[in-house]
RNA sequence: GGCGGGAUAGCUCAGGCGGUAGAGCAAGCGGCUCAUAAUCGCUGUGUCGCGGGUUCGAGUCCCGCUCCCGCUACCA
């Protein structure tokens, strides 16, 4: 039965590399969880983009003398050659500064103040004076007025740890430039949360299959809605589509509004350049598509209170109601919300200010994907924060990757190529050879089944299970010593290698470089596995070219199924899938991420 | 401060509708030699954060506490 499943991942920011916990959290698993879906023959669309509004990147770009628009060019190129190389399948990994994104943005925010979702207030806020653009809290210091701890920040004393507002602190200035910030009356709008309650209750509860804490955590923040402001003083982001506001050079939508619109305006885009404008409807509004959202724990309630709201707000099913967008129609709430916990690193949060992170880039060159991939599934954060460490990373690459299923995938092809020198025919079965062959057909049910729940740490050891059985199937029946028998040890190579190619097929959606080695080595020709590719594209005449990721996935050979061996196919000399790493690495680490 | 989550073998983590705890790794012993000195078998390990309570019985439920992590808009 064939589903459309829309997945999505979180949006990077754009204001610098991103590390393994980025990847960890949204990456990997909406990939993993992505390429699945499609081998089980469900019509996937996975969509991300870099996050490239906002102060943040406005004060990154001013520290390094680039416009805004020249610091977002600069680390979405880095950000999509990361993603890229990871192998992450999206169907358009895109941006935020493109002309579609701010059409969107701009008729999701009309279709909430048209359906009255959106009100004006004012609000006394911090301006920058020599720019008059918002300064956000966490971006003005000053004495804490309870405990005169001097480098207190607007939102929060580091020292106490007291909430704080930024008019409260005793001399404050600008973290950015030093100035003293202006406390001045500003017009914005607000998102109306409250009038969403009801309607946001009532769907919460029809998510039983959540998990309790995210639901838990959501109930809690329906109770306390209180309007959320969804504009800013700034001169970096969408336009306020609303008249009188929308030539204000200092007003722009508030940047968290337009990234959570992303998955929107990016399933757009894809339609758009699948060829089929209105392609995205079927993953958006037909009402039967399902609709997965990966991102890390402190981005749930934007995906499980917040974008559900602007949804129903924009379709007019809100306390207020409203007719939908013409253009949009009526858009589909999300299925589930997957969020993951922390990849820690010796025990606290990554920290790119103090050098205690590991960044992508430095990764994939040194150790190439799969090893990352693999970590990330097999020992991730997916219930709770977890520690990386390199001592481990080296420890499950040698002896999980390389030694188990590595070694399993030489072995049995190289007796197989020694002597047959191809795909052996099986002759009798005993009942060994039928009990591992069974055990490896059972296993696309089991490791589909966590897969679909996205369990993944389960569900790769589930699939690795596999491999240990072959391994084990090979020391019992030593085919080795059958040189008298070769009918026998045909049987034997012939079921090793059925159930070498069974395992490869489960470990696709997790190490998809090797899977497509692995596809070769046993005679396969062609994609086994798709990868992402870099394409420059523009948006029509006049318009500045931009990479994203995209990749003809319809055209991989990779299904959710056991393929029988062929028998007679040409077997080589087989070549190592894995690298083994020094044990020295994991007591170091890289020079690049050194351990201390 | 408020809300939420976590605390389980040396290490990294599973589990948990209540019935005296699991996996992998690390350590030791043995087998095998096809394979990237790979693999296979056997062996030990825990006051399940602390203190109370409910119960015939509590990692598992309840209360309190400690430490760690995340979120904390608006108003004032």
């Amino acid at each position: 039965m064939c589903a459309h499943i829309l997945a999505t991942a979180a949006w990077p920011y754009a204001n610098g590399p991103r590390h393994i916990g980025h990847v960890s959290g949204f990456g990997v698993p909406s990939d993993v969880f992505a390429r699945f879906m499609r081998m089980s023959g469900h019509d996937v669309v996975l969509v991300s983009g870099s996050d490239e509004h906002g102060t943040a990147i406005q004060v990154k770009a001013e520290s390094e003398g680039l416009t805004p628009q020249a610091a977002a060019d600069k680390y979405h190129q880095i950000i999509v050659e990361d993603l890229q190389g990871l192998g992450l399948s999206y169907d358009l990994y895109t941006r935020t500064t493109t002309r579609n994104h701010a059409e969107v943005v701009q008729e999701m925010f009309r279709s909430l103040y048209d359906n009255g979702y959106i009100v004006e207030h004012t609000q006394l806020g911090a301006i920058s004076p020599s720019t008059g653009r918002t300064l956000p809290d966490r971006y003005i210091e000053g004495t804490c007025p309870i405990c005169k701890f001097a480098y207190a920040r607007g939102d929060q004393c580091d020292n106490c740890g007291n909430q704080l507002d930024p008019s409260d602190l005793i001399d404050p200035h600008s973290r950015v430039n030093g100035e003293v910030p202006e406390f001045r009356e500003t017009k914005h709008f607000f998102l109306d949360l409250p009038a969403f309650a009801d309607q946001l209750n009532a769907w919460l509860d029809s998510r039983t299959d959540w998990r309790p804490n995210v639901l838990n955590f959501s109930y809690n923040y329906v109770k306390e809605l209180k309007p959320r402001a969804i504009t800013r003083d700034l001169d970096w982001g969408v336009k306020i589509p609303v008249e009188g506001w929308s030539d204000e050079d200092l007003k722009r939508i508030y940047v968290w509004f337009d990234a959570v619109t992303g998955y929107l305006s990016a399933s757009i885009e894809w339609a758009k350049r699948t060829g089929d404008p209105e392609a995205w409807r079927k993953w958006w509004t037909d009402g039967n598509a399902r609709c997965y959202m990966f991102m890390g724990k402190d981005n749930i309630v934007f995906h499980s209170v917040i974008w559900p709201s602007m949804l129903l707000g924009a379709n007019g099913q809100a306390s207020r109601g409203g007719t939908p967008s013409d253009w949009f129609g009526v858009l589909d709430l999300p299925t589930e919300v997957v969020s993951s916990e922390f990849l820690t690193m010796r025990g606290s949060k990554v920290d790119t200010s103090h050098g205690h992170v590991i960044y992508v880039g430095d990764f994939l060159r040194e150790f190439g994907p799969d090893p990352l991939r693999y970590y990330i599934a097999v020992a991730g954060p997916e219930s709770r924060d977890t520690d990386f460490t390199w001592d481990e990373f080296v420890r499950r690459n040698n002896t999980e990757l390389a030694n188990e299923w590595g070694n399993l995938v030489n072995r049995s092809i190289s007796m197989a190529n020694k002597n047959n020198g191809a795909v052996p025919p099986a002759h009798e079965l005993t009942d060994v050879d039928r009990e591992l062959l069974d055990a490896s057909r059972a296993a696309f049910g089991a490791v589909g089944d966590l897969l679909e729940h996205h369990k993944f740490k389960q569900a790769i050891s589930e699939a690795m299970r596999v491999v240990s059985l072959a391994n084990q199937y090979l020391s019992q029946t030593e085919p080795w010593k059958m040189k008298e028998d070769p009918d026998r040890r045909d049987t034997v190579l012939h079921v090793a290698l059925q159930v070498v190619q069974d395992a490869n097929t489960l470990l696709t959606p997790f190490l998809p470089h090797a899977a497509q080695k692995v596809f070769e080595m046993l005679g396969g020709e062609g994609v086994w596995a798709a990868q992402p590719e870099i394409r420059m594209v523009d948006e029509g005449e006049g318009t500045q070219g931009y990479p994203v990721l995209t990749g003809d996935y319809a055209s991989e050979q990779a299904r959710w199924e056991s393929r029988p061996i062929v028998v007679g196919t040409p077997l080589d000399k087989p070549t190592p899938m894995f690298r083994k790493l020094d044990d020295e690495l994991g007591v170091t680490g890289p020079e690049w991420a050194p351990i201390g």
